[in-house]
DNA sequence: TGGATGCACCGTGTATACAAGGTGTCCACA
DNA sequence: TGTGGACACCTTGTATACACGGTGCATCCA
């Protein structure tokens, strides 16, 4: 999704066009918590809080629908999702059915982790350090997604990703309110990194299912 | 997707909206092969074609591009994606890893086949009777798809019914053109209820995997 | 004759005006 | 006082007009 350009990102304006700013504000805003769940958003409102007319914003929000970030009632408008622990719960299941299967799969071929992996793990832990955690949990994403790419099958790559931007609801929340879990998640990273390593499935597969299990563990203790 | 709709849902006409007509036409055309891969289509053209403005058109693109079925490129507009053997294989492997992980579920849980199972089978072999390839094979999509829904993980249910539409693009064709193996379909699916009611993981899964591998097989055949 | 530059045309991106449908309120009547 | 219906307002759905940017062609210069 990206929203919130990370400092490298922002660098000069490329034109953004009119639609690519009304998803990103009224994305992120759905992420902050500005608008209640199950409220309706009113398009003449978002496209003057926005800065232009309503039709960017119509397509703005019928993107976030396809990410299921809202729901398009006709001719009632978009109704902010409610987000449960359950479906948070089936995202993460969701993630690790595909993720342990890519890592299946690698360790079959005697892949070995993604050449990228080492970089993304000691740039994550500086992260950390930073306390950035923007910055953190994009490079996590960044991470995963290159396992699963790893594997070769972009159609599994891409529905992966898609899963994103529906976790990142909670999972900034949860990163914040937990940082005392940093030093685990980096230290399965490492260990994930070795397991490959070693061409050794089960080992992976059982790292990655207790590493998954972190978050939704997390957002559990404080759901409805 | 619900193009074609079928003769049950084509009743009276509930009003449907010209993004919708716009969405069904513009769709179905790329399924039947009206244009070709890799073309830009003209915005203003396809608005007069489905008889309206454009903007119903271009929201019924930005879905189709949501459902990978065009490519929205800025300043230059709609490109029909060109679907590689490769791409239908990943797609096919995609939807193996999916259902043979509910597959598994099911049986780990001993919940046996879906209760409409049965139903569903003896409907699909009536239309295989009735040379009705199209109710074949949106039956052929629920007996799958109730299958993955049984296991209660309604995300991976969404993400496998995504992977529908693309499909369909080549599957028709498949289908008509190789009939004989309608037999065979029907079999597996017997085969597959009967290991499911045994709480058979493993016999269920490898039922699966050859029946899905049916099709990406056919597909090489008179691929580019 | 080949390449580069500028201009014109065309198609997408955005804004605005208009149409249609639904919701809530207010009034009338039981 | 409660309930039912009609009307008005408000919001989405659609059409159209305008702005912006890119592509391709033609012309000019080397």
């Amino acid at each position: 999704m990206s929203h919130q350009k990370s400092t490298a990102t922002g660098g000069s304006k490329p034109r953004q066009s009119a639609r690519e700013r009304a998803y990103e504000m009224i994305g992120s805003a759905i992420l902050a918590g500005t608008f209640a769940e199950g409220e309706f958003l009113d398009e003449a409102v978002l496209a003057r809080e926005v800065g232009t007319s309503r039709t960017p914003v119509r397509e703005a929000l019928h993107r976030l629908q396809a990410e299921r970030f809202v729901e398009l009632v006709p001719r009632r408008g978009a109704q902010v999702r409610v987000v449960t622990a359950t479906e948070m719960r089936e995202i993460y299941q969701a993630r690790f059915v595909i993720e342990s299967d890519a890592i299946t799969k690698i360790c079959d071929r005697r892949l070995g982790p993604p050449p990228e992996t080492r970089e993304l793990i000691e740039a994550m832990e500086t992260a950390g350090r930073n306390r950035n955690w923007n910055e953190f949990s994009q490079l996590d994403q960044v991470f995963h997604s290159s396992i699963v790419r790893h594997q070769g099958n972009a159609v599994l790559g891409e529905i992966y990703d898609s899963l994103r931007p529906r976790q990142v609801r909670l999972g900034v929340r949860t990163l914040t309110e937990g940082p005392e879990r940093l030093s685990i998640i980096e230290r399965e990273h490492r260990e994930l990194e070795a397991a490959l390593e070693g061409h050794d499935g089960p080992l992976s597969t059982s790292i990655l299912n207790v590493h998954i299990q972190e978050v939704p563990k997390l957002v559990q203790a404080f759901s409805r």
